[in-house]
DNA sequence: TATGAATGAGTCTTCATTCAT
DNA sequence: CATGAATGAAGACTCATTCAT
């Protein structure tokens, strides 16, 4: 076996593993049975517990950060207007997250309760989220959609927050939610809350 | 010194301690420590590690719990126009989080790695602060303030997570926040968010 | 309450609780809760849970060297003849020994698993024992009833032998046993056992 | 070194210490001491301390129960007259026993005062022990050599316990004992105990 | 690379005993 | 004499990590 294919096969072991009972409650040795794996095998592929952790954040992170859809295309976005933009980035993100369900979780649930490197990593992240969401807001209020008086900042932390609570009440641990009716309440909520008048 | 004195005096020495290094990073004896108590007396007033955090975390959903300003006058309420109860709500509660910004992070950042329990608990706690919210939102569709349309199941989740992202962002570990922005904003974003047109 | 009195008050609930969970598994919390004392006042009394037990088995020890039917009137012994002699003394000691199976069994089951120096008491009590039964036989041997080639000091540890098996097997925690059954079978056996022929 | 031999290793270990210090008396440092490992590794072939300590009894049962002379050709024995049969079984019990003085001694001294699975597991194997002798008694009335009106159950423990006060009193502890005085005594007594006239 | 036996530092918890009131 | 809160030494057990094969 290829020591990539190896390294995902413990990967996935221990995101079920950690999944079931969480990063403290999930020992060595219910990953490699997991995984099907001698106890130095594991040692072989990651550094420690913590590390095959860490790499399952990383996983999960990136997979997030990938999520751009707004990004691909700024021409065609200039000409589609504001509810559609929405509507598509909402769809898309809450869409991945719903996907990577498990590893979401254990970055939501989990990475905190570890490490402050986490809670650090898990910050940045956010950070990243509330510039992209404050440059939408600001190119809405360029075309006139969002009032100028807006709170940008902080409205970008409501939006980030309206988001990760949507995640965790309805995609985390289910198999299929209702992503249209999420998506349609978030935008029109979003949408009016951003607006003048 | 009185047994409830005592517990008292333990409760806050673990606070300090699971808020400097998380649940798993603490010891019972950095407990004791910080307390000034012998490792016997820690286990005459909780049964074990796991006990005393519980009740923190107990203490914590109680103080969220008995945030109800809304709800002391109904009558005067009616009269009252939505945006002064939001900003009255608002300000309450953030105070409240801020006021108790410890045992909040506490209960947000490391209850959930802890135990399934805690996991389900704080489930329990959303879900009733759901319930009060969006029973007032369905009052502010009695009084034609939000739209009969509005996804209100929803949109109680959209609320609380902007709650939940300012708490993290703002109120946490910081000394002095500027919680009337942050209501303005709120307020602002909500009343626009619910109404019709 | 006078000391003496409440001395008793604690061994009789030390003897309840030992007899139920054993010394190890007996904590001096058990004793005071079985006595309805306070903690101060068993140490007020007795030195350590060590001691305590210790009393018991004292007591137990003196009970049973204690028993001395044969002893009493050795001019009428020697007139009774042998079976009766026997008879009597089984009886006795039999019967005493279930009238204070509590201790009995504390002394028998508990006391050689706990110190050296119990199961040295214990040793020097069968040798007072021994020494008894030894004596009686060499009467036995005077008399003519029992044989001069006996071998007398290994058949004492048989008699002592038989005693106490009876007692493990149907005198602890019985209520009633079939004393006269067991003395007969007992007499029996032995009265032939030591015999010529 | 293979699995089985460290087990073996570590049971040696804890015989030792245990006979040393008894059951509460050693602490699982002392057998690791004794045996030359680590302690994760006593943990690796034993559950806990009273694990290592019921294999011990075990084993000690298992030697016992095994213990069959009589047994093995019935055939034979018909022909073998009864004194044969009783020296030759005495002979390999008291024997086996003092073989095994060190596990025998950990089975009476200590086994009683650590768990009542012990004392329930003992007093099963006494019943066994019982049920070959009372069957032996039965095929010496068969033979003529015991009376008739023999208390066969009674009797069945008298036989035991005589055993049993041997083996603690000549046969624990100490290297040489003179077992043919023992046997001759044990079988000079019983067979004149069963003896009709 | 793979294996799994071995390691031992780390922690929680217990419970007999003390002592101030 | 009585109380019961406080003490802290002691000890069982865990589990991430190492390493010889």
């Amino acid at each position: 076996m290829q020591r990539a294919e190896r390294r995902e096969q413990i990967l996935a072991a221990a995101l079920k593993a950690f999944s079931r009972t969480g990063y403290h409650g999930t020992h060595v040795a219910d990953v490699i049975a997991e995984a099907g794996v001698a106890r130095g095998t594991f040692y072989l592929h990651f550094q420690s517990k913590h590390d095959v952790f860490a790499a399952l954040v990383d996983r999960t992170l990136e997979i997030l950060l990938s999520v751009r859809p707004e990004a691909e295309e700024p021409v065609v976005r200039r000409r589609a207007d504001a509810e559609q933009i929405l509507r598509d980035s909402y769809t898309t993100v809450l869409g991945t997250i719903h996907k990577h369900r498990q590893l979401m979780r254990l970055l939501f649930d989990e990475a905190l309760g570890i490490d402050k490197g986490f809670r650090k990593q898990l910050e940045q992240h956010f950070t990243v989220w509330h510039q992209r969401i404050t440059a939408t807001i600001a190119f809405f209020q360029e075309r006139g959609v969002a009032r100028e008086d807006l709170d940008v900042e902080v409205t970008g932390q409501l939006a980030l927050g309206m988001v990760e609570r949507l995640a965790r009440r309805y995609l985390f641990g289910v198999r299929s939610p209702d992503l249209p009716r999420l998506v349609e309440a978030l935008v029109a909520f979003e949408l009016r809350g951003i607006a003048g008048r």
